[in-house]
DNA sequence: TTTGTAAATAGGAATGATTACGAAATATAA
DNA sequence: TTATATTTCGTAATCATTCCTATTTACAAA
């Protein structure tokens, strides 16, 4: 087990859950694709290690691991994709969307919007940006 | 009939589309409400003047009008939400998390973003920015 | 004004993602 | 080890959305 794992651990154990295989092997599968997966995309490579498990269990603890940081969601092509979390600072993503391989940016301009729309309060917001990666540029053009 | 009106007639036939009484109440209601509405919603206004009014028609409709730039959609809060397209330039929205009342923002740094990350072709991009407008900021102080 | 026809709609059924739930199993603290 | 709170299973239910076919409608051309 690396250190990276053992913090997820701690983070479950501070949360008031519980460390059991079935979340160890989602976070595993997580830190192994660097991308974003659906609930389904998700289910079927837990499948080959737990056959039946319950889509119960599958949206709960994406559910749960999101709640606590561990995991971070958005919605794309119409349903909830979730990818490891980021713990460095605050960020927004780019995503391949050919590979669905993502990466971090930093600029966030949160500050300049709350400027011009002087008298709402921003409580939140959503940046994303699509395209195709260095890759996937070459291999199309 | 307003001037409004007659150039989202003038869109439609533009694109080869029939001008139907549906359609042009649906842009109507869209005029009226200035904010995200989604297919429920729609089809709930809609049906109190066309009782049974199809899912079908509803949804091919908001496919429609949102292809030929009548609408826009965002995803919020798991379903796909439509409003009336501003035709002016480039923006993006604030969204009232609370009486759902959208403003327009114009700053976008989508040309710092294509700079962080020079290696990759930005192709499409998602800015949206959620709180509490004006009025329900004061409201709920 | 009439008519031909391509487009639009009605009325449901089907699909796909997500949530719900009672019973059984299991992890953790004491 | 035991108590208990949590998790999981297996499946059903729910909700948004799409699909299908017969019928109707808009509208361009005659």
């Amino acid at each position: 087990m690396n250190g990276q794992m053992k913090q997820y651990k701690s983070k479950l154990k501070d949360n008031g859950l519980k460390i059991t295989e079935k979340r160890i092997r989602m976070i595993g599968i997580f830190l192994d694709e660097e991308r974003y997966l659906s609930a389904r995309e998700l289910q079927g490579k837990m499948n080959t290690e737990y056959p039946g498990i319950s889509y119960d269990t599958i949206y709960r603890n994406l559910y749960t691991l999101n709640d606590i940081d561990i995991l971070e969601q958005t919605t794309l092509d119409g349903e909830m994709q979730y990818k490891i979390s980021c713990t460095t600072r605050h960020h927004h993503h780019f995503i391949c969307e050919n590979c669905g391989d993502t990466k971090v940016i930093h600029y966030c301009p949160v500050q300049t919007w709350q400027k011009e729309l002087e008298n709402v309060e921003i409580t939140n917001h959503k940046v994303e940006l699509y395209g195709l990666c260095g890759e996937c540029k070459n291999v199309s053009a």
